[in-house]
RNA sequence: GUGGGUAUAGCUCAGUUGGUUAGAGCGUCUGGUUGUGGCCCAGAAGGUCAUGGGUUCAAGUCCCAUUACUCACCCCA
């Protein structure tokens, strides 16, 4: 037997309504705050990827689904959505048709990892990016309208956090002081850390190592370091914060892995679902469209993952309600009926309410069973006597009441039901 | 890439110190008097006990390997 291969999954039709829910839900915050729909290819030219998120990052050096075409190009199915929104907006010159531009998508994205809890190779993120300008509003926009998604959605357990990774100069001066304030400390690290000394050293403090945490907790922090700019637009995003009611917390210790951001970063955490915690994750990039374009357009941005935030939802017992069941399930009395039976659904399903019925030639009982199986609001009775009479039975489902209704007078009731 | 756990019906799981024909609940299907669901009752279908080897008179059960799944590390959504 064939199966899906590892780290991906289908979505069946018994849980789909979910994810529907989640999408619109979405859809509609989106539209409340303005972002529009981008759509980008699931892959691109391997060098957008590998410039724009960073060589050295682990989605890049380790996790990229990437693959060779005929003709000898490299291409590489999308980690993430970033840097194909930024092309996408420098290929089309957006950022000259308009100076701000709020986009927002829904997508799958490919990460080749060991799959595990709220981990998949083939996972969908929505999120928004806004292009063209550094405004701390913006910023703050951005954690507002994820946390407003994630609170609509009934979830409770949610911690955000934020920080500000400043501008790379005074990025570069800090360094020098965390190297500073390591080098005597070097030998206790663990391996992992050692590494990331000359790799990413903001890191160490990402570590879930004993000794490395105890020693990161006097180590200085960028947060004392900031230039006064960098300080004065952190505070400005706090406040928006403030304003609009989202709790948050600074976390001076969060550095987002990837190499693009400047300023503000932010995560919101959920501990209602495993190890894989973090629901979504973003921040500002100042300085990506001139990494992979020509020009400079400053930016903000977040992803969430689906599956992760569905995980939660599960746990929270939230989205439990399956709505999507046909309104009506038509029950043929006589064999002989199939056509007619039939055709009354068509005029339902024509008319744009939902209709069920039997393909399998099956008993009273059973289509009833069915019906109540779909947990439909109607039953339509059509046969026997009242059939002869131009009639149908209308029962509904929940009270047991029945009504005889003249066939002739069946648009005005498909009309009622559908005001 | 590293480490732990698991594998018996469509799903969730029992299965004793190895011992006849492998079980339950849920789900599915049929029926419980002409044409009416849920609750209840009766019945039916459904299994290469993951795969391959080994030990034994005898393996779902013990041992080894393989595969798959799963959780965690790294990192991330």
């Amino acid at each position: 037997m064939i199966k899906t291969i590892a780290g991906t999954k289908d979505t069946l039709p018994i849980e789909i309504y979910k994810w529907h829910y989640l999408e619109n839900l979405v859809r509609s915050v989106m539209k409340e705050f303005n972002y529009k729909e981008i759509r980008t290819p699931i892959f691109e030219e391997t060098a957008l990827f590998s410039r724009g998120i960073g060589e050295s990052t682990d989605i890049v050096s380790k996790e990229m689904y990437t693959f060779m075409d005929r003709s000898e190009t490299s291409l590489t199915l999308k980690p993430e959505m970033t840097a194909s929104v930024v092309r996408s907006v420098l290929e089309h010159s957006l950022d000259k048709q308009q100076q701000l531009n709020k986009l927002y998508y829904i997508s799958p994205m490919f990460r080749q990892e060991r799959p595990q809890a709220g981990r998949y190779r083939q996972f969908h993120q929505f999120g928004a990016e806004a292009l063209g300008a550094s405004e701390p509003s913006l910023d703050a926009e951005m954690i507002i309208l994820a946390y407003d998604v994630l609170k609509k959605l009934g979830l409770k357990s949610l911690d955000i956090k934020i920080n500000s990774l400043g501008i790379p100069e005074s990025r570069e001066y800090y360094k020098t002081l965390l190297k500073k304030y390591l080098s005597d400390k070097t030998v206790h690290l663990s391996d992992e850390s050692k590494k990331r000394l000359d790799t990413n050293i903001l890191r160490i403090f990402d570590s879930k190592d004993e000794t490395d945490q105890k020693i990161m907790e006097d180590a200085p922090l960028l947060l004392e370091h900031l230039d006064n700019d960098s300080l004065e637009k952190f505070e400005r995003v706090k406040e928006l914060l403030l304003l609009a009611q989202v709790p948050f917390e600074v976390d001076p210790r969060l550095v987002r892995g990837l190499d693009y951001y400047t300023n503000t970063t932010f995560e919101i955490i959920s501990n209602s679902v495993g190890s894989q915690s973090a629901l979504c994750g973003g921040g500002r990039y100042d300085l990506l469209a001139n990494h992979i374009g020509d020009r400079n357009i400053p930016g903000v941005g977040f992803a969430a993952g689906i599956e992760r935030i569905l995980l939660a939802c599960e746990n929270e017992n939230c989205l439990s309600i399956n709505d999507e069941n046909p309104y009506v399930y038509l029950i043929r009395l006589n064999k002989e009926l199939v056509k007619e039976t039939y055709n009354i659904g068509l005029k339902f399903r024509r008319a744009g309410i939902s209709v069920e019925l039997d393909y399998l030639n099956r008993s009273v009982k059973a289509q009833m069973r069915e019906a109540n199986r779909l947990n439909t609001r109607k039953a339509l009775f059509v046969g026997g006597d009242e059939y002869e009479n131009g009639e149908v039975v209308l029962k509904d489902m929940d009270t047991g009441d029945q009504e005889i209704i003249k066939i002739s007078q069946l648009d005005g009731i498909i009309k009622k039901i559908k005001g």
